[in-house]
RNA sequence: GGAGAGGUGGCAGAGCGGUUUAAUGCGCGGGCUUGCUAAGCCCGUGAAGUUUUAGGACUUCCGCUGGUUCAAAUCCAGUCCUCUCCGCCA
């Protein structure tokens, strides 16, 4: 349940986050419906503290054979009213619930205001764009002269935006999301998951991808009410959903792999060839549960740990602090970072490194006590580490030859067979 | 899919229409006493909300949603989940 006190606490804090994120939203009906639901309350509380005295009264003048029709007389009256009270505080609260969850997370101070991603701010870059003697292909016709996707049948199975690894290139992509994820459970100290690909309604409202999202969610809708996770940060978050977590274990580093389905609706025709934009991917997912003083620092810490999968495989990238009308609707602050791909001479968004301080916490009910024994909302945090095709992109592209092969990553050649590089037939 | 059992506070577990102000135990917090690989005793101990200068007061919450009743943890219906058995199945 969403913290109905924000209303009264600080209507304008909501105002500004809709117009710094670009939302519209009424906040003034919400804090309407708020004062209408106070007031519905403080009368209905009143007589419910009647009825409990008269019917304890009926009780005992029962026990002790005396007349109690009067009194019974009363309380049905008193239901009466207490039954139309309780209907209309439904009815304003659905309507309340509703408004409160459309509205989005309050971007951090530091985050620069802006309509799009035009105004993302880049703030470092890594290593350097690889240089050729020949004119660099893109990554779609190197993967079929290589074998390693096949593109024509991913769409004769399923349709465009899905895609059908074969011999080397699935290899690869097995190789890369094992090589994260012990990199992470490893060296970052996260615990690994292997969460569902298919929540309920519930764990989708609570990481904040509904109401807004659902055109962009695959729902399986046969009376199931599922949907097919678009990260792995809607599992993997909402596994403590309405629980106290211990303070002592306290921060929790958690990371999963999974695939992730998205419809990326209206998105068709842009930039959606090859690998650069489709419906199922493989992601390795980070998530962190951690006290609200701690969350800043953890970002910095969680966004070394995306870099360091960047650094490991040797891609040139940039890191984009995100403006406030391009932050997602659930985070406070993001960074993404962005692969360079030569291919298609394009830096290519593999990771986002978001806080989302206490806005998924307060939606899936996530607390603990803190120092005083005070009961708490928790920070998250989540980032990739790293999301698939893009960075198979920027491997791919980067590491060509000539003479139309490409050079595996050292790091990943343990986990090619000892493979070094991906030859033509 | 069929049959049965069950879902109560951090945990275990009573209660099955009206002193339930949810027993009791464990755990946890505080205090006292005594010291010999320790224990005993006492007190306190859920969440959300409204209200009060304070102490406090009030409401809601016994999986969830409805219903019956003057009164529901307790009765009824639906629903979700868990367990046992049967069936089917990778």
């Amino acid at each position: 349940m969403i913290d109905m006190k924000l209303f009264r606490d600080n209507p304008e804090y909501l105002i500004e986050a809709c117009k710094l994120k670009r939302v519209n939203i009424d906040i003034n009906a919400g804090v309407q419906l708020y004062t209408k639901r106070l007031d519905i309350i403080s009368e209905l509380e009143q007589l419910q503290a009647r009825r409990n005295a008269a019917s304890k009264e009926v009780g005992q003048k029962k026990k002790a054979g005396e007349d109690a029709t009067e009194v019974m007389e009363e309380v049905r009256t008193i239901a009466g009213r207490v039954k139309e009270l309780e209907d209309n505080r439904k009815e304003v609260e659905d309507s309340l619930q509703q408004l409160v969850l459309s509205i989005p997370n309050h971007p951090a101070a530091d985050v620069p205001e802006g309509d799009g991603e035009n105004e993302n701010v880049e703030i470092d870059r890594w290593g350097e764009a690889p240089k050729f003697s020949f004119e660099p292909k893109p990554h779609w016709e190197l993967c079929e002269e290589l074998d390693m996707i096949d593109f024509k049948r991913g769409v004769k199975l399923s349709g465009s935006g899905f895609i059908l690894y074969k011999g080397l290139g699935a290899r690869l992509e097995r190789a890369l999301y094992t090589f994260f994820l012990d990199l992470h459970t490893t060296e970052h100290g996260y615990t690994e998951w292997l969460p569902p690909l298919m929540v309920n309604r519930d764990s989708m409202i609570g990481t904040g991808q509904l109401p807004k999202m659902e055109n962009d969610m695959y729902c399986c809708d046969k009376g199931d009410d599922l949907f097919l996770i678009p990260t792995a940060e809607v599992p993997v978050t909402n596994i403590h959903r309405d629980e106290f977590l211990p303070r002592e274990d306290l921060p929790l580093y958690y990371t999963a792999y999974s695939a992730c389905f998205r419809r990326e609706a209206g998105a068709a025709g842009k930039d959606t060839r090859g690998l650069l934009r489709v419906h199922e991917f493989n992601k390795v997912e980070m998530v962190k549960f951690v006290e609200p003083e701690t969350s800043y620092d953890e970002l910095e810490k969680l966004r070394a740990n995306a870099e360091t999968c960047l650094q490991r495989l040797g891609l040139h990238y940039r890191t984009l602090k995100l403006c406030s009308g391009d932050l997602s609707f659930s985070a406070a602050k993001c960074y993404d970072f962005e692969a360079y791909a030569p291919g298609v001479d394009k830096y290519l968004e593999v990771s986002s490194c978001s806080n989302f301080e206490d806005f998924q916490a307060r939606r899936a009910n996530i607390r603990y006590k803190d120092a005083d024994n005070k009961t708490r909302f928790v920070h998250t945090l989540n980032s990739s580490g790293l999301a698939l095709p893009r960075t198979m992109v920027a491997i791919i592209e980067s590491n060509q030859q000539e003479d139309g092969s490409i050079i595996i990553p050292e790091v990943l050649r343990p986990y090619m067979g000892g493979l070094d590089r991906i030859s033509r037939k």
